[in-house]
DNA sequence: TGTCTATTGAGATGATGAATCAATTTCATT
DNA sequence: AATGAAATTGATTCATCATCTCAATAGACA
């Protein structure tokens, strides 16, 4: 767990900001997370439960949610499942994709990413992470 | 039903591509589905029940997925629920969703709208709609 | 019209994640 | 180190959402 004082740092300030404890589980469950860079509670079951069988799959739903709330991890609805990701393993998700060929440009704007700060600002957010992703047609595919 | 030829012809289109029929449950569908921004599969199950006792959830479901395959529609996963975003609606498609109580915020920001073009643009791409979920804390979590 | 095939609808099934609650653990205070 | 209030755990139950099943039905093309 060395390598991730600054996280666990987060984790604890978090805990102690809300009168919660640092338990066993939060501190196994927190250093699976770290090594990843996104997880579903039941990949984050089945990696605990090698180790250590009396762990509750309950626990760990709560402890990821947790997460969320301390910043260190995002939650994402892919189809069923929940993704939980790390938020420190955050990079720029954004794409160009061409709807007929299914070619994919990806790019980084900083003037979109300023205006993305502003609108989170004005409705009292403070991002984490985003996602952009532009459909269109290529100019391939186009003619 | 009128209003939405080209929306009907696209699906005629998939369907005659991929040896469907055109039912009279696919059309209630979709002339519900093209008046809204956006529809759960749930919400669209209660409109249409009042017209017509005799439509299956499970009907609704196969038809808003063979939407998506289409073209039409675009799924997308909040919370719980699916969200089924009508395509040719786009502009009202951006969303602040906390990673942490699932709060989802509704934007529409001309400016990054504009910057999406310029970016589409230098690439050859034209754009036909596109997907932006800022993902980060609400006011009321981050206390 | 008749036949072949896709579709429907009601209910069963499955999957995910949250709620419950008695037993246990943490941690500030002795 | 011991105490005790308060938070946490884990086994289970519960709730919700979406898909699957399959016999009955309806569309499309000859």
């Amino acid at each position: 767990m060395s390598k991730h004082l600054k996280e666990i740092s987060v984790l604890q300030e978090h805990l102690s900001k809300h009168q919660l404890k640092l338990t066993r589980q939060r501190e196994q469950i927190l250093a699976v997370f770290l090594r990843m860079e996104h997880i579903t509670a039941e990949q984050m079951y089945r990696l605990l439960t090698k180790k250590d069988p009396h762990i509750g799959l309950a626990t760990i739903y709560r402890t990821l949610n947790l997460f969320c709330e301390a910043g260190l991890a995002q939650a994402r609805h892919f189809g069923a499942q929940t993704q939980y990701d790390n938020v420190v393993h955050k990079g720029h998700h954004d794409h160009l994709i061409c709807t007929s060929c299914g070619k994919i440009v990806e790019f980084e704007n900083c003037d979109i990413e300023r205006l993305q700060e502003e609108v989170a600002a004005k409705n009292g957010f403070t991002i984490q992470t985003h996602k952009l992703e532009l459909y269109g047609l290529c100019s391939s595919c186009r003619h």
